[in-house]
DNA sequence: GCTCGTATAAAAA
DNA sequence: TTTTTATACGAGC
């Protein structure tokens, strides 16, 4: 088993994103190619070395960025999550589909996880919240598409994780377009 | 190991 | 409307 980099090029004001692709499916995903933690090979490793697989997931993702394609298509290798983390993050890919929001408090009910919390305020909620921050699957497991109850939510990487995240939702129609918002045909 | 900072939500003032 | 308070998890020391 070894793990694949690959670099694909996307419209997102991050510029290109690595991800790793292993046998099982795509694994991780970072964005301002940075490392990911807990995933094996930094930014510095070599890029994929299977061709074909590279490709795949290239043109997948490209679909998805043109407006295209609804879905990745793509499988997912769960083994960077686990536990809860793991059941949050299926619960949500299977839950939320494309142009759909959900709040944290609300995947978190859904997930099923956190039902001794369930009653007790935001608790489920905030674990939630961290468990996206420290998803390793953002893309492909639509983090985007949680939001907090009374706005956006935030999203890691600082601000132009926030700009990842509202380009996404404009994208998938959940957002107006703003008036510096240039589509999926801006950007290299 | 221990401490600190979060991508929240709801109740109270 | 603003403030306060619970929770779990990961990163850093």
């Amino acid at each position: 088993m070894s793990i694949s980099w690959v670099t694909v090029g996307t419209p997102l004001p991050s510029g290109p994103v690595r991800l790793a692709v292993t046998d099982l499916g795509v694994a991780a995903c970072s964005f301002a190619g940075e490392s990911v933690a807990g995933v094996p090979g930094r930014a510095g490793t070599p890029d994929c070395t299977d061709e074909a697989r590279a490709r795949t997931v290239a043109a997948r993702l490209d679909e998805y960025f043109q407006g295209r394609s609804r879905t990745f298509a793509l499988p997912i290798d769960w083994r960077f999550t686990s536990g809860p983390h793991r059941v949050v993050l299926q619960t949500l890919l299977a839950e939320v589909p494309y142009g759909a929001t959900i709040t944290y408090g609300e995947l978190a009910r859904r997930s099923g996880v956190f039902d001794d919390l369930a009653g007790v305020g935001g608790v489920a909620a905030r674990a939630v919240g961290q468990m996206m921050g420290a998803n390793p699957l953002a893309l492909l497991v639509p983090c985007h598409r949680v939001v907090a109850a009374d706005g956006l939510g935030g999203f890691g990487g600082g601000p132009l994780g926030m700009e990842i995240k509202r380009w996404l939702l404009t994208l998938e129609g959940v957002l107006p377009a703003t008036l510096d918002w240039d589509g999926p045909d801006a950007a290299p």
